[in-house]
DNA sequence: ATCATTAGTATCGAGTCGATACAAGTTGGT
DNA sequence: ACCAACTTGTATCGACTCGATACTAATGAT
């Protein structure tokens, strides 16, 4: 009776999604420490890593930000330093004056292959089956749930586009509705900003 | 045949744990974003959350440095700020005079409530059944292996761990070898430096 | 043509964070 | 008792983060 007591102040707290919350908060931590390599900062590394798999439309200041959960300013700063590091490469867009396409220098690519989330990814591989699975299943869900929470754009690829058009056959890409243009297969494997379930 | 050849880029990079390795990028930074309630950054609350954890011998700046992974410098520095805002004390050790513990205020308590980290928390109870459960032993499995790489502290609580001797009673604390000292309840549940599988 | 909206930039201020250098207390060997 | 090695923590620097605010410019709707 006095230990349920004492133990209330703690088991109230200590409920299974509330320990998960902690594994969650420290791994993060590390994640944002790991990310200073090649005298990056953590931002910097999930810039690039976003525009390396992100179409031709979705590569913009803009996307970037939804992507991110960022203000437009941190963003554009961000974009700045990395352009002064030859990583970034701004292009005008002809038909819209406002808007930017970013493109990765081949430098760029060179530093993702050197990537410091892929330590984590390797360790990843390493995990049991059914728990590598069940994390993977558990992390969309959450990422899913707290996004529609923030009304944030979901990020998705072609295949599980609303917009999206299958080819006719396996080696054709398809096309899209959105925005009226026809897709090669590598473009259906890269996130795009207007992905609607 | 061609279309292996055009995918070959991308199914090299997208494995499925390159893709939940995206997952967790893109929830860390939304956990990163959140964090900045109440006028505070993520390492201070990062930092609050420990010290409300954490057991009397693992309030202090070397075992905030070591779970949260930072140097001391950062920390140092981190504590200054919060000892600012009022939302964290310094008491001097008796016995090592070079040992400061660190307490959390009342109004570091009550800001804790308001614990944006709590937001993702309610979100993770939502989720399904084996799905939060697969999440949970995933990312611990996952944070084990990040840790044990890094050869830091897994900090435990006392139940788990080695120097740990359980009471008589289930209504007793314990005892801790290593430190020669009886353990109430209340400090069973809270994390500890010094904890070892 | 006007006016709201959208895309992006510029600047500020508090804070992060690794690096380096440092001060002070403790411990172990002789 | 002494001294070197180690540990705990602080101070300072510089590049960068990031929200806030204010701004420019292009587009779109009526």
């Amino acid at each position: 009776m006095i230990a349920r007591v004492v133990l209330s102040r703690y088991s109230e707290r200590m409920t299974t999604s509330a320990h998960s919350a902690r594994l969650l908060e420290r791994l993060s931590r590390l994640i944002h420490n790991e990310a200073h390599a090649h005298g990056l900062k953590p931002v910097q590394w999930d810039v690039l890593r976003y525009l390396n798999v992100a179409n031709r439309y979705s590569r913009s200041p803009s996307a970037v930000t939804s992507y991110l959960n960022l203000t437009k300013g941190t963003v554009s700063q961000t974009l700045n330093a990395l352009e002064a590091k030859g990583l970034v490469v701004k292009r005008a867009d002809a038909t819209d004056r406002r808007r930017v396409t970013l493109d990765l220098s081949s430098q760029a690519r060179t530093a993702l292959k050197d990537d410091p989330l892929l330590r984590i990814s390797s360790h990843l591989d390493a995990l049991q089956d059914d728990n590598r699975r069940g994390l993977d299943a558990g992390l969309r869900e959450l990422l899913d749930a707290l996004i529609r929470e923030r009304k944030g754009r979901p990020f998705g690829v072609c295949h599980t586009c609303r917009h999206h058009r299958p080819g006719r056959d396996e080696g054709q890409g398809g096309f899209c509705n959105l925005l009226g243009e026809t897709l090669s297969i590598a473009d259906g494997d890269l996130l795009c900003v207007e992905h609607a379930a």
